[in-house]
DNA sequence: CCGAAAGTAGACCGATCTGTATACCCGTGG
DNA sequence: CCACGGGTATACAGATCGGTCTACTTTCGG
């Protein structure tokens, strides 16, 4: 990718977000990236590829981030925690709005859409990584767990967003805790 | 209000809803409603009152069926867990798409716009809801379990919306019915 | 009987939208 | 030396946007 490829598709990436899809205009974000709308249409070819890109950016940063930070846990409830932490992190430094994945579904309809691939893509991924991070805790009731794990973090971060209460994140991670605690009463491992 | 207002009201709620704020024109709205759009701006003013009367249109309603509902349960306990059935029942009826209040708060940055306050308005509602309705059964947790019933609907919400797994609404249910177990086992009444 | 309210039909305005075209500049590698 | 890739600057096209306007019709209550 070129430099002014990324420059443009960094402005794209912040204006979408705090803005909208819909709300931000081709004009807009060549001139905060400080370059041409021909340079923008040579390098991705129209707006909505230009928003695909934003969301496969935004999504493969987002994992990259969670995987760094799960390599350093030491135990499976570390690791299951942990991701509400990076969650957390995460939205107190760029995301004051809520999951962007879940902001780009509400503007986006037509389920043909190739952005419409990478957000439930990224929902898919991370409920089969609760799955699979709870499996070494309670293999007997992973899908299960792993399904409420889902619940909870989406919902933190959709309160998180919309300031529904202060530490939504936090009251997630500590209901994971607990929820963890008494599956693995109930299941023993083997 | 006026039929031809009712009409412009209901079509722009359904528009708004399945294609998102700023992807519908008030032509669309007018033609779709059978209506001239001299009447529209006669009736409500402007696009953005008519997406103000729209959240509230929508938030009315749906405290309205809530309402209906949770009069109908006998115990305490019936009655939260009713919210999730109410919920499961609205979001088969008219809201493939997960809460419109989200989908709408995505699309708004403002946080002055007149929308806005709707759209926290009814997520403090729903978390007040939560925990008044708790409180007889676990007065001493009751604003946690709150806030924790919260995180769960609204994360239902998402998954239904952006279809994560099948049974969003009903995992969620099971798992509060779970909590309310645990917190009258802990925190007798009194 | 008549005036006000509610409505239709449709032209129109300026702004903005996505996308394209022309002309030119500059650094680098063969 | 020079061709090419990446870039700037800017004008432009066609469509659509939110919003306004004039002219006419219909309905209904005092």
């Amino acid at each position: 990718m070129t430099p002014a490829a990324r420059r443009a598709l960094t402005a794209a990436g912040r204006l979408f977000y705090e803005r909208g899809i819909h709300a931000v205009g081709v004009d807009l974000i060549a001139a905060e990236a400080g370059v041409t709308k021909k340079t923008l249409y040579d390098r991705f070819g129209s707006k909505d590829q230009l928003v695909v890109e934003y969301l496969a950016d935004r999504d493969e940063r987002w994992r990259a981030r969670l995987a760094e930070r799960l390599d350093a846990c030491a135990s499976p409830r570390e690791r299951v925690l942990a991701v509400f932490d990076v969650s957390r992190a995460w939205m107190d430094e760029n995301s004051p709005r809520g999951c962007g994945m879940v902001n780009a579904h509400a503007e986006i309809d037509d389920p043909s859409h190739p952005a419409y691939a990478i957000i439930t893509g990224q929902k898919q991924w991370m409920l089969t990584l609760f799955t699979d991070l709870v499996r070494p805790l309670a293999p007997g009731s992973a899908e299960s767990l792993g399904r409420t794990l889902m619940l909870l973090h989406e919902g933190a971060l959709v309160a998180f967003g919309l300031r529904v209460f202060p530490g939504a994140l936090e009251q997630a991670r500590d209901q994971a805790a607990a929820l963890l605690d008494g599956a693995v009463d109930r299941t023993p491992a083997g």
